[in-house]
DNA sequence: GACATATTTAGACACTTGTATAAATATCTC
DNA sequence: GAGATATTTATACAAGTGTCTAAATATGTC
Protein backbone atom coordinates (compact mmCIF):
# COMPACT_ATOMS: atom_id res chain seq x y z
CA UNK A 1 0.00 0.00 0.00
CA UNK A 2 1.59 3.45 -1.08
CA UNK A 3 2.62 5.63 1.60
CA UNK A 4 1.77 8.64 0.19
CA UNK A 5 -1.69 7.34 -0.23
CA UNK A 6 -2.08 7.43 3.75
CA UNK A 7 -0.05 10.59 4.35
CA UNK A 8 -2.30 12.42 2.03
CA UNK A 9 -5.44 11.37 3.84
CA UNK A 10 -3.87 12.37 7.45
CA UNK A 11 -4.61 16.18 6.99
CA UNK A 12 -8.15 17.78 7.60
CA UNK A 13 -7.99 20.22 4.88
CA UNK A 14 -7.32 17.48 2.70
CA UNK A 15 -9.88 15.10 3.49
CA UNK A 16 -12.81 18.07 3.53
CA UNK A 17 -11.47 18.95 -0.33
CA UNK A 18 -11.87 15.35 -0.85
CA UNK A 19 -15.42 14.91 0.91
CA UNK A 20 -16.11 18.36 -1.33
CA UNK A 21 -15.34 16.61 -4.29
CA UNK A 22 -17.93 14.08 -3.51
CA UNK A 23 -20.45 16.22 -4.06
CA UNK A 24 -19.28 17.18 -7.70
CA UNK A 25 -16.13 18.49 -9.75
CA UNK A 26 -14.94 21.88 -8.70
CA UNK A 27 -11.97 24.00 -10.08
CA UNK A 28 -8.73 25.04 -7.89
CA UNK A 29 -10.64 28.37 -7.25
CA UNK A 30 -14.29 26.98 -6.21
CA UNK A 31 -12.75 24.42 -3.77
CA UNK A 32 -9.58 27.53 -2.29
CA UNK A 33 -12.88 29.70 -1.86
CA UNK A 34 -14.17 27.47 1.31
CA UNK A 35 -11.09 27.45 3.36
CA UNK A 36 -9.50 30.17 5.45
CA UNK A 37 -5.99 29.54 3.91
CA UNK A 38 -4.06 31.02 0.81
CA UNK A 39 -5.20 29.62 -2.33
CA UNK A 40 -1.18 29.03 -2.84
CA UNK A 41 -1.80 26.76 0.02
CA UNK A 42 -4.66 24.81 -1.15
CA UNK A 43 -2.67 24.22 -4.42
CA UNK A 44 -0.15 22.54 -2.11
CA UNK A 45 -2.69 19.96 -0.69
CA UNK A 46 -4.56 19.95 -4.09
CA UNK A 47 -0.85 18.49 -5.35
CA UNK A 48 -0.60 16.36 -2.54
CA UNK A 49 -4.24 14.70 -3.42
CA UNK A 50 -2.83 14.65 -7.21
CA UNK A 51 0.22 13.20 -5.78
CA UNK A 52 -1.93 10.26 -4.37
CA UNK A 53 -3.75 9.95 -7.30
CA UNK A 54 -6.96 10.59 -4.79
CA UNK A 55 -7.91 13.26 -7.50
CA UNK A 56 -7.28 13.88 -10.90
CA UNK A 57 -7.58 17.12 -13.07
CA UNK A 58 -8.77 17.84 -16.53
CA UNK A 59 -7.59 21.75 -18.21
CA UNK A 60 -10.68 23.98 -18.93
CA UNK A 61 -9.95 26.62 -20.48
CA UNK A 62 -8.32 28.75 -18.11
CA UNK A 63 -9.55 26.70 -14.94
CA UNK A 64 -8.08 23.47 -13.39
CA UNK A 65 -11.12 20.97 -12.65
CA UNK A 66 -10.66 18.79 -10.41
CA UNK A 67 -12.52 15.16 -9.46
CA UNK A 68 -12.45 11.94 -7.13
CA UNK A 69 -10.35 9.11 -8.44
CA UNK A 70 -12.74 6.96 -7.17
CA UNK A 71 -10.58 3.93 -7.86
CA UNK A 72 -7.80 4.64 -5.07
CA UNK A 73 -10.85 5.00 -2.84
CA UNK A 74 -11.96 1.39 -3.91
CA UNK A 75 -8.12 0.54 -2.93
CA UNK A 76 -7.98 2.28 0.11
CA UNK A 77 -11.66 0.10 1.54
CA UNK A 78 -10.09 -3.01 -0.19
CA UNK A 79 -6.51 -2.63 2.59
CA UNK A 80 -9.04 -1.96 5.36
CA UNK A 81 -11.70 -4.66 4.87
CA UNK A 82 -9.24 -7.18 4.17
CA UNK A 83 -6.72 -6.84 6.73
CA UNK A 84 -8.97 -5.08 9.69
CA UNK A 85 -12.54 -5.71 8.39
CA UNK A 86 -13.40 -9.25 7.84
CA UNK A 87 -15.49 -11.14 10.14
CA UNK A 88 -14.85 -9.77 13.60
CA UNK A 89 -17.59 -8.20 13.83
CA UNK A 90 -20.14 -6.32 11.16
CA UNK B 1 -13.41 12.19 12.39
CA UNK B 2 -10.67 12.54 14.79
CA UNK B 3 -7.34 13.35 12.83
CA UNK B 4 -5.33 11.31 15.32
CA UNK B 5 -6.58 8.54 13.44
CA UNK B 6 -5.26 9.03 10.13
CA UNK B 7 -2.11 10.39 11.42
CA UNK B 8 -1.92 7.43 13.14
CA UNK B 9 -1.93 5.05 9.62
CA UNK B 10 0.00 7.16 7.90
CA UNK B 11 3.09 5.84 8.86
CA UNK B 12 4.43 2.42 7.25
CA UNK B 13 5.59 0.79 10.64
CA UNK B 14 2.42 1.55 12.31
CA UNK B 15 0.68 -0.08 9.82
CA UNK B 16 3.33 -3.09 9.56
CA UNK B 17 2.49 -3.58 13.71
CA UNK B 18 -1.39 -3.20 12.97
CA UNK B 19 -1.33 -6.27 10.68
CA UNK B 20 0.72 -8.42 12.62
CA UNK B 21 -1.98 -7.89 15.25
CA UNK B 22 -4.35 -8.70 13.24
CA UNK B 23 -2.74 -12.16 13.36
CA UNK B 24 -2.91 -12.32 17.10
CA UNK B 25 -1.78 -10.63 20.46
CA UNK B 26 1.64 -9.71 20.79
CA UNK B 27 3.74 -8.07 23.34
CA UNK B 28 5.57 -4.83 23.17
CA UNK B 29 8.69 -6.85 23.01
CA UNK B 30 7.65 -9.30 20.31
CA UNK B 31 6.60 -6.45 17.61
CA UNK B 32 9.51 -4.34 18.65
CA UNK B 33 11.89 -7.23 17.48
CA UNK B 34 10.32 -7.65 14.09
CA UNK B 35 11.56 -4.20 13.06
CA UNK B 36 14.98 -3.29 12.49
CA UNK B 37 14.36 0.25 14.72
CA UNK B 38 15.14 1.14 18.61
CA UNK B 39 13.12 -0.71 21.19
CA UNK B 40 12.10 3.10 22.14
CA UNK B 41 10.97 4.02 18.78
CA UNK B 42 8.80 0.96 18.73
CA UNK B 43 7.28 2.14 21.95
CA UNK B 44 6.43 5.40 20.55
CA UNK B 45 4.52 3.95 17.69
CA UNK B 46 2.50 1.70 20.34
CA UNK B 47 2.09 5.09 22.05
CA UNK B 48 0.39 6.75 19.22
CA UNK B 49 -1.66 3.92 17.61
CA UNK B 50 -2.80 3.79 21.42
CA UNK B 51 -3.62 7.50 21.61
CA UNK B 52 -5.70 6.74 18.21
CA UNK B 53 -7.52 4.06 20.11
CA UNK B 54 -6.01 1.73 17.15
CA UNK B 55 -4.82 -1.12 20.01
CA UNK B 56 -5.81 -1.55 23.62
CA UNK B 57 -3.36 -2.89 26.33
CA UNK B 58 -3.42 -5.34 29.32
CA UNK B 59 -0.36 -5.64 31.23
CA UNK B 60 0.81 -9.39 31.66
CA UNK B 61 3.28 -9.47 35.04
CA UNK B 62 5.83 -7.20 33.14
CA UNK B 63 4.69 -7.69 29.76
CA UNK B 64 2.61 -5.22 28.28
CA UNK B 65 -0.04 -7.37 25.29
CA UNK B 66 -1.33 -5.14 22.82
CA UNK B 67 -4.21 -6.17 21.20
CA UNK B 68 -6.11 -4.60 17.68
CA UNK B 69 -8.99 -2.59 18.23
CA UNK B 70 -11.36 -3.32 16.22
CA UNK B 71 -14.15 -0.96 17.08
CA UNK B 72 -12.30 1.59 15.65
CA UNK B 73 -11.20 0.09 12.47
CA UNK B 74 -15.24 -0.22 12.18
CA UNK B 75 -15.68 3.71 12.58
CA UNK B 76 -12.50 3.83 9.98
CA UNK B 77 -14.00 1.80 7.74
CA UNK B 78 -17.54 3.45 7.60
CA UNK B 79 -15.92 6.74 7.01
CA UNK B 80 -15.00 5.74 3.67
CA UNK B 81 -18.05 3.90 2.77
CA UNK B 82 -20.35 6.71 3.63
CA UNK B 83 -18.28 9.31 1.77
CA UNK B 84 -16.26 7.88 -1.36
CA UNK B 85 -17.94 4.25 -1.38
CA UNK B 86 -19.84 3.27 -4.41
CA UNK B 87 -20.00 6.97 -5.93
CA UNK B 88 -19.16 7.98 -9.62
CA UNK B 89 -18.22 11.85 -10.14
CA UNK B 90 -17.92 12.53 -13.42
C1' DG C 1 16.32 -4.74 49.20
C1' DA C 2 19.22 -5.78 45.06
C1' DC C 3 19.30 -7.10 40.53
C1' DA C 4 17.46 -8.52 35.96
C1' DT C 5 13.91 -8.02 32.44
C1' DA C 6 10.19 -5.40 29.97
C1' DT C 7 8.60 -1.18 28.59
C1' DT C 8 8.00 3.72 28.55
C1' DT C 9 9.58 8.54 28.94
C1' DA C 10 12.86 12.36 28.26
C1' DG C 11 15.83 14.99 25.41
C1' DA C 12 18.12 15.81 21.21
C1' DC C 13 18.45 16.08 16.26
C1' DA C 14 17.55 15.74 11.24
C1' DC C 15 13.82 15.67 8.18
C1' DT C 16 9.14 16.60 6.78
C1' DT C 17 4.95 19.37 6.60
C1' DG C 18 1.56 23.21 6.41
C1' DT C 19 1.46 27.74 5.90
C1' DA C 20 2.61 32.38 3.93
C1' DT C 21 4.18 35.77 0.38
C1' DA C 22 6.09 36.58 -4.00
C1' DA C 23 7.12 35.14 -8.56
C1' DA C 24 6.12 32.30 -12.52
C1' DT C 25 3.14 29.97 -15.90
C1' DA C 26 -1.15 29.34 -18.57
C1' DT C 27 -5.25 30.97 -20.69
C1' DC C 28 -8.61 34.46 -22.15
C1' DT C 29 -10.04 39.04 -23.93
C1' DC C 30 -9.05 43.02 -26.05
C1' DG D 1 1.20 41.94 -27.46
C1' DA D 2 -0.86 43.93 -23.08
C1' DG D 3 -3.52 43.19 -19.34
C1' DA D 4 -6.68 40.36 -16.44
C1' DT D 5 -7.80 36.01 -14.30
C1' DA D 6 -6.65 31.19 -12.69
C1' DT D 7 -3.41 28.30 -10.87
C1' DT D 8 1.06 26.54 -9.70
C1' DT D 9 5.89 26.91 -8.25
C1' DA D 10 9.66 28.93 -5.41
C1' DT D 11 11.30 30.15 -1.11
C1' DA D 12 11.16 30.66 3.78
C1' DC D 13 9.89 29.40 8.36
C1' DA D 14 7.61 27.52 12.56
C1' DA D 15 5.79 23.30 14.04
C1' DG D 16 5.48 18.35 13.86
C1' DT D 17 7.53 13.59 13.20
C1' DG D 18 10.61 9.51 13.46
C1' DT D 19 14.62 8.15 15.17
C1' DC D 20 18.31 7.67 18.56
C1' DT D 21 20.58 7.13 23.32
C1' DA D 22 20.03 7.50 28.09
C1' DA D 23 17.21 7.58 32.04
C1' DA D 24 13.04 6.26 34.42
C1' DT D 25 9.30 3.13 35.77
C1' DA D 26 7.15 -1.41 36.59
C1' DT D 27 7.33 -6.21 37.52
C1' DG D 28 9.55 -10.66 38.76
C1' DT D 29 13.25 -13.36 41.13
C1' DC D 30 16.52 -14.03 44.44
Amino acid sequence: MDDSLFRALADPTRRKILELLTEKTLTAGEIAEQFPIAFASVSHHLGVLKAAELVATEREGQFIRYRLNTTVFQEVMRYFMTRFGGQQNA
